[in-house]
DNA sequence: CCCCCCCC
């Protein structure tokens, strides 16, 4: 009989009294009421999927959130309206004075069936405490009171004592944090303000320095990994000493507050947390003796037909079979000047589409994974290229052959028919893009102000035009000759050239330029910026000539102004926001600029009017 | 307090 084995009272205890909950009620048995799936709230970008469910003790009723690692029970079908579970790990938090349990792990008594709601369960309010809190004005009793912060994880199995190293010490000790105040990363917000969790890293960033005008600094960033999720902390300055040579790529650690916990910004965050921390001086970091229990690396992977209507700059995992792999390549960032090994891979899966997904540095110089075999990636860039293409970032890691069921049903499709299947590319359908709402982004001009390109995020697009203005003024600057610096140089006034980044005088600067160039198409004019190697393209001289012409023979200046002008020319460009004289604008700048190709041109055309009359 | 993740 389930009402029989269902713990009366257990969810008042868990709310009020934790630790009477923890000896009355060690495994709390609950009936389920309601499962509700949550739409991913970012739609295009794929996140952890989430089921919210309601238990009944048949006195109370308590929301619960289920953890990602928790989904199975619903993915097999066991857990279902009316089931009767045994909660065998969970988390008690009180926000805003809503109750909530969130549910780490349980199990469905399935024999006793799903019988109809139990009694008629009240729901559970929020501790005394938190009504009170709630009741202040402001946010600052809430965040510092100590009451708001969440029960401790209850865990019911049976935890060994672990031995911990005095890190003050330096001699062993026994102790430490108890097994059951260890917190699951989930568990973390704002509002939880003492806890411990126990997590791999796995990945750790190098030492990064930034210069800006009002502050410059370092900081290293980590991912961290446990049964319940993930989040990204970071040091800086005194305690990236402190820090960055204990925390080893792959080990497990205990992190102990005090540790700040703020929200993650979404733009940049590439784990699903809505939160991140920082690490403070005070923050207490010690190597687990035992390394084992927790997980490797955790998956969210989508498959890679579905790439087709996630978003642009996402980040996602993937799994699919080795179609193909190219060799390793360089290629120079046009930002930085720096060097990067690369190299392609092909994925397939059985959704009938492939993906070009490009590795760098030590991950593709080492890659040596054979043809065939299932690579996993975790932490893959979306980008647009080809309709759609992956960039391994590196705070990713990338699996192969991982022995996860994923991972053996793709080998056995693989094996019985894949791998004579022949696969779709995303970038045959976003070709017709005219049409249908074009994934590729050549773009027209009316359409870069209409889709706000640059103002969220960088956006990289190809646009046609005809020049139809070039700015005269200050078209040019003058730069240091020193290879491969462009700073601007200072004219000494005694004939000489300083320039302050190479500490050196020149005798005569090398002229640049940076060139506003207005383009025109049937949709309206845009301004875009052109430096030397474009505007050298566009003027068909180098800044150094337009100078001395400029000073010797203004005619033949404007003569070569009017030259290039009405040219019509393929642009590649980024647009980005930028702040001029204290106002944000979006800066578009040209990457790369071509006469337009007609027979490619005309080519290309004739390949899409083919496509749509499939 | 960073937020770059590169190239076609």
């Amino acid at each position: 009989m389930a009402e029989a084995e269902i713990t009366q009272g257990a969810i008042e205890a868990i709310f009020c009294d934790r630790e009477r909950a923890a000896v009355q009620f060690p495994v709390p048995v609950l009936q389920c009421l309601h499962i509700k799936f949550l739409e991913n709230k970012n739609p295009g970008v794929p996140g952890p999927e989430r089921y919210r469910i309601v238990l009944s003790d048949i006195r109370n009723y308590v929301q619960c959130m289920l953890a990602t690692q928790a989904n199975r029970v619903v993915h097999d079908g066991l857990l279902q309206k009316g089931s009767i579970v045994r909660v065998k790990q969970y988390q008690a938090q009180s926000v805003k004075g809503k109750s909530i349990l969130i549910i780490l792990d349980l199990d469905v008594m399935t024999h006793l069936g799903t019988p109809d709601k139990i009694g008629d369960p009240k729901l559970m309010e929020a501790a005394p405490s938190e009504q009170q809190q709630n009741t202040t004005i402001g946010g600052a009793g809430f965040y510092g009171g100590a009451k708001s912060e969440p029960a401790a994880v209850h865990e019911t199995k049976p935890q060994v004592q672990r031995q911990v190293a005095s890190r003050t010490g330096g001699g062993g000790g026994s102790g430490g944090h108890a097994a059951s105040t260890i917190y699951p990363i989930e568990a973390i917000s704002p509002y939880a303000n003492k806890w411990t969790i126990k997590v791999r890293v796995t990945s750790k960033s190098d030492i990064r320095t930034w210069h800006k005008t009002h502050s410059e600094g370092k900081l290293f960033s980590v991912n961290l990994l446990d049964e319940s999720g993930e989040i990204r902390a970071t040091a800086f300055n005194q305690e990236v000493d402190q820090f960055y040579d204990l925390l080893q790529e792959g080990s497990v650690y205990y992190i102990s507050t005090p540790c700040k916990v703020q929200l993650a910004k979404k733009q940049f965050s590439n784990l699903a947390n809505d939160y991140e921390l920082m690490l403070e001086s005070g923050t207490v970091i010690e190597r687990a003796d035992d390394q084992s229990s927790v997980p490797q690396v955790r998956f969210n992977f989508c498959t890679i037909q579905e790439l087709q209507g996630v978003e642009k700059d996402a980040t996602v995992d993937v799994i699919g079979v080795l179609k193909e792999v190219n060799e390793l390549e360089q290629i120079t960032s046009k930002t930085t000047q720096k060097p990067y090994d690369k190299r392609e891979l092909t994925l397939v899966d059985d959704t009938g589409y492939s993906v070009r997904v490009t590795i760098w540095g030590k991950t593709a110089r080492e890659f040596d994974a054979s043809p065939e075999s299932v690579i996993a990636c975790k932490g893959t860039r979306v980008s647009d290229f080809g309709g759609r293409s992956l960039s391994l970032l590196s705070s990713g890691t990338m699996a192969i052959d991982p022995d996860i069921p994923e991972a053996h049903k793709l080998k056995g499709w693989y094996e019985a028919q894949g791998r004579n299947n022949t696969f779709a590319t995303h970038s045959n359908l976003s070709s017709v893009g005219a049409a249908t709402g074009r994934k590729d982004d050549a773009k027209w001009i009316a359409q870069i102000k209409n889709e706000n390109l640059g103002v969220d995020k960088t956006d990289y697009f190809t646009v046609k035009g005809t020049i139809v203005h070039m700015r005269q003024e200050n078209f040019a600057y003058p730069a240091c000759p020193s290879e491969s610096c462009n700073k601007k140089v200072t004219d000494m006034g005694d004939g000489t050239w300083r320039c302050e980044k190479c500490n050196i005088t020149h005798d005569r600067p090398q002229y640049r330029y940076i060139m506003s160039v207005c383009i025109s198409d049937h949709t309206g004019n845009v301004w875009i910026s052109c430096f030397d190697e474009q505007a050298r393209l566009i003027m068909g001289k180098t800044a150094d000539e337009m100078m001395e012409l400029r000073e010797q023979d203004q005619a033949a200046f404007e003569a070569a102004f009017d030259a290039a002008n009405c040219r019509k020319m393929s642009f590649r460009c980024r647009a980005k926001m930028e702040t001029f004289a204290e106002q944000p604008r979006v800066r578009i700048s040209v990457w790369n600029a071509a006469p337009l190709d007609y027979k490619s041109e005309a080519h290309r055309l004739a390949e899409l009017i083919k496509e749509m009359s499939v």
